[in-house]
RNA sequence: GCGAAAGUGGCGGAAUUGGCAGACGCGCCAGACUUAGGAUCUGGUACCGAAAGGUGUGGGGGUUCGAGUCCCCCCUUUCGCACCA
């Protein structure tokens, strides 16, 4: 060990020693318990950002936490390296994407390797490499077998300027990201997973993990699932053979149902309209619905638009005739496409209804509480349909319904749906707002999608054993929608696996979601070439104990893996339902726009990057590491601040500092102490030094590691209250400046890791502080206990006073000692004591009249 | 518009969950050592006040012996959803 700190010499030292000791890697077959602690894999865009440092610290502190805590902790790191930057890159610079991309993994895996970040390099995969994305194809072909994956027409952006498909992100506000064209949509076909059939269980299973996700995700994932329970309803039409199916969540106020309204897609629109007088009124108000709807901006709601079609439906409820009308306010992707408008109790409806004069019939009347009690199944409401101005959306009591009037909504809704299931016009009903994954890509870097079309068989799946299908070595990337995989002529030409006539294969590639949905199992076991992975190697590693990344992923990525793993589970790969045990969502790292008082996510359009090596260069990984988990809690926004990072490295100074100095001396310590012999500070020390064990340890559980920075800093500073030079330290000041600089190098590596090691070694430990044994410290709690307490005593709730007492001092005397207190005494005097408030051990609370 | 979360010193943030508000760090101030200091060390640092003391956790009300913490109303900010029938 050095006199001075020099940060890039340690850590070079030790990330070599690490290297040679392979000290990151795992075997399957350890005995002790496992820990899996995963970072979201990175995106191999060149350049790591403080985004990944902050996410990678973070994980690596719990990894080093856990190992040394005994446990074997799987700790990987792969590559999310396909997608649409790599192709960018081909496209304007004529770069092959392949070589553009392990450039880009070799560049990163450096830099993440400079951090020190303890990863099991020989696990690191990379969803490009063939031996990665031929999983992805074989769980596809699974999912076909199983009607899980299947093919149909839907519509994609399209910019008509570059003719290229966009995706949702890069046609927000219904323009091209590029070029500025308004995006049209275009019929495709394309690839769906059909992970609609778990929504029930996306949302079943939550109960399994929602103690230790953020509840903000699984909120974003429930309104993603979007599960209603209602009721289809069907309204014949007058004079004709159709019936128009709605879906309703409030069926008990069919009786105020004024229209029906159709999307404007509506299948059964033209066949209705065939008698109709308003026919070509009607067709020309759809297509430019239509229209709109293809061009705009989603964010914005327009105004509700609408035209009666002339044709009368029936309401089942009634027998009342209401007339079907089409408007730009109802969807067809969701429900029915149709809905029944109810204006006295919808905001939609009502709206649509004062705007084109519809009548506005109230079917439900509020009810009070006293009321439903009494009565629960009969009350009666009044009817106030002349006044409203306004909707009542609330549940109430029937009116104006017929035989149902003075029945509780609640009571309504589940009798009128059995009794519509009984008469043969409809049913209870559960819809979802999810849609079934879209995972065609009309690109190149992807994993294809492996089937062949021949003239012969039609669509044959590519069988297992010819796995993978593997990507061409280049292709012409002209940028004009079709996939560039269709220009390779090699590629597209193919024999069929069932006739071996002349075939062509599919020219789709995978969504790189795919990828992710299941990478963190392929770490388990990423040289299998049988399988995706072992069963059994699986299970011992999987699930996640700890998962850590942005909450960007709040619903793609981690509702898809969800998903994936569940299908894992029904084809027998896998045991449980939930893949990721707890969750860690990080905040962002922002840094001030220049010339702006605004703080945005560090970015290079922005000018408000930070480069991590040039931070690594000026204050050193475990510096940096340390003052970024420092600065903030782990899932708040860290705004960066040039002059924080300073005290960083000054604290890491003085504590090699402080070690240095008493490396020698601490080689005399005794083995065990009296403890009743100590100095106040020394027994000071000590407290400090049991406390502070058990307060980081119980902050890893929590991953409050900001507050477990600052304790290892008080640690410190009482430290150096004991003000002792060590060349003449007792016995005993050695003991307890042993005992507490040994807990604060072990406690410090987590954060600190390669300055740790070198302390350590410092202190004469040759065997490193991952030797195969716990090197965690314990608390005793008899050390940590205060020996003394100082009790504040309050009059009337105001601070007056403080007590110094022992912790076994009992209420009474506690009560006796604060009303003989000089100060209190004199507060009090002459005045009526109402009451004595005593909280053992916290406090005294004297009230006056 | 709807929904959720959050508002604590100059700044990032603590506060054992209803019991001493401001831990720890940054910044700032003073001092020491220095030819020098943007290095290092020591001390100070919520606000008002000379002090005694008083006031303080976005604002207003409430519950309680006691509220940053619980309840109600309002304001602000951030995020999510955005015609989901």
């Amino acid at each position: 060990m050095e006199e001075k700190y020099f940060p890039e010499q340690i850590e070079q030292k030790w990330q070599q020693r690490w290297r040679e000791a392979k000290a990151f890697e795992v075997t399957n077959d350890d005995p002790r318990q496992k820990f899996y602690c995963l970072e979201m894999l990175p995106y191999p865009s060149g350049f790591l950002h403080m985004g990944h440092v902050r996410n990678y610290s973070i994980g690596d502190a719990l990894a080093w936490f856990k190992r040394l805590q005994g446990f074997n902790v799987l700790h990987p790191i792969g590559w999310d390296s396909f997608g649409q930057p790599a192709e960018q890159a081909a496209i304007k610079r004529g770069i092959n994407p392949r070589e553009w991309t392990e450039k880009n993994i070799q560049h990163m895996k450096g830099q993440l390797q400079r951090l020190g970040i303890s990863y099991d390099w020989s696990r690191e995969i990379a969803a490009h490499r063939p031996d990665y994305y031929k999983w992805d194809q074989w769980f596809f072909l699974k999912m076909l077998e199983r009607g899980l994956a299947y093919k149909k027409v839907s519509q994609v952006n399209w910019c008509p300027n570059e003719k290229t498909v966009l995706s949702n992100e890069q046609s927000s506000g219904g323009v091209c990201w590029r070029c500025g064209e308004k995006v049209v949509k275009r019929d495709l076909e394309q690839w769906f997973l059909r992970i609609t059939e778990y929504a029930e269980q996306l949302l079943e299973d939550m109960k399994e993990i929602d103690a230790a996700w953020p509840e903000k995700v699984l909120k974003r994932q429930r309104d993603w699932v979007g599960r209603s329970e209602g009721a289809y309803i069907d309204f014949a039409v007058k004079d004709g053979r159709q019936k128009i199916r709605v879906f309703t969540t409030r069926i008990d106020t069919i009786f105020g149902a004024t229209a029906v309204v159709l999307s404007a897609e509506h299948p059964l629109l033209d066949e209705l309209l065939a008698e109709s007088a308003l026919k070509e009124d009607v067709k020309a108000f759809a297509t430019k619905v239509k229209a709109e709807r293809e061009t705009a901006d989603e964010t914005v709601e327009g105004e509700k638009e609408g035209l009666n079609t002339g044709v009368l439906a029936i309401n089942p409820f009634s027998g009342e005739t209401v007339p079907v009308w089409v408007a730009n306010y109802v969807l067809m992707e969701y429900g029915t496409g149709a809905v029944m408008s109810v204006p006295a109790h919808d905001e939609r409806d009502f709206e649509f209804a004062q705007k084109y004069s519809l009548p506005i019939r109230q079917v439900i009347a509020p009810v009070s509480h006293q009321q439903a009690a009494a009565e629960p199944t009969s009350v009666t409401g009044t009817d106030q349909s002349a006044e409203m101005n306004r909707p009542f959306t609330d549940f109430g009591v029937l009116i104006n319904s017929g035989d149902w009037g003075g029945k509780l909504s609640e009571v309504a809704i589940t009798e009128m749906s059995a009794y519509a299931k009984d008469k043969g016009f409809g049913e209870a009903a559960v819809t979802f707002r999810i849609r079934d994954w879209g995972i065609s890509r009309q690109r190149f870097w992807g994993a294809p999608v492996p089937v062949v079309y021949c003239d012969q068989c039609g669509m044959v799946p590519v069988p297992y054993e010819q796995l993978p299908v593997v990507l061409p070595q280049n292709a012409t990337f002209t940028g004009t929608g079709e996939s560039p995989l269709a220009g390779v002529p090699e590629f597209v030409n193919t024999t069929c696996p069932k006739c071996d006539g002349p075939a062509r294969r599919e020219t789709d590639t995978m969504d790189t979601f795919v990828d992710s949905s299941w990478y963190f199992f392929r770490y388990c076991d990423p040289r299998n070439d049988s399988m995706p992975f072992d069963r059994a190697i699986a299970q011992q590693w999987t699930p996640i104990d700890q998962y850590i990344g942005g909450d960007s992923h709040a619903v793609m990525h981690l509702i898809y893996t969800r998903f994936w793993t569940k299908f894992m589970r029904d084809i027998g790969l896998v045991s449980f339902d939930e893949p990721v045990k707890s969750l860690l969502t990080q905040g962002m790292v922002t840094n001030r726009v220049q010339n702006t008082d605004e703080w945005k996510a560090m970015s290079k359009s922005l000018g408000n990057g930070v480069d991590p090596d040039q931070m690594i260069d000026a204050f050193g990984a475990d510096a940096s590491r340390l003052f970024v988990l420092f600065a903030a809690p782990v899932e708040n926004e860290l705004r960066w601040s040039e002059t924080g990072i300073e005290g960083a490295v000054r604290f890491l100074r003085r504590v090699h500092t402080a070690i240095y100095t008493w490396k020698d001396r601490l080689a005399e310590a005794p083995q065990t102490v009296n403890n009743d012999e100590l100095s106040v500070d020394a027994r000071a020390l000590r407290r400090k030094t049991h406390q502070t064990i058990a307060k980081i340890t119980s902050d890893f559980d929590q991953l409050h590691l900001n507050t477990s920075v600052a304790a290892l800093m008080e640690l410190f500073n009482q430290f150096n209250d004991l003000n002792v030079n060590p060349s003449r330290a007792s016995q005993s000041e050695l003991f307890v400046a042993k005992e507490a600089l040994e807990a604060l190098v072990v406690m410090l590596a987590p954060f600190a890791p390669h300055v740790a090691e070198e302390m350590w070694e410092g202190m004469g430990h040759t065997d490193g502080l991952l030797n195969g044994r716990p090197m965690w410290p314990s608390t005793d709690p008899e050390l940590a206990r205060r020996e003394e307490l100082e009790i504040p005593v309050q009059v009337n709730g105001k601070l007056r006073s403080r007590l110094i007492t022992s912790p076994e001092v009992s209420e009474d005397e506690l009560k006796a000692a604060a009303l003989a207190d000089d100060k209190i005494k004199s507060l009090i005097e002459g005045q009526e004591v109402v009451k004595v408030v005593v909280v053992p051990r916290r406090l005294v609370n004297i009230v006056l009249r």
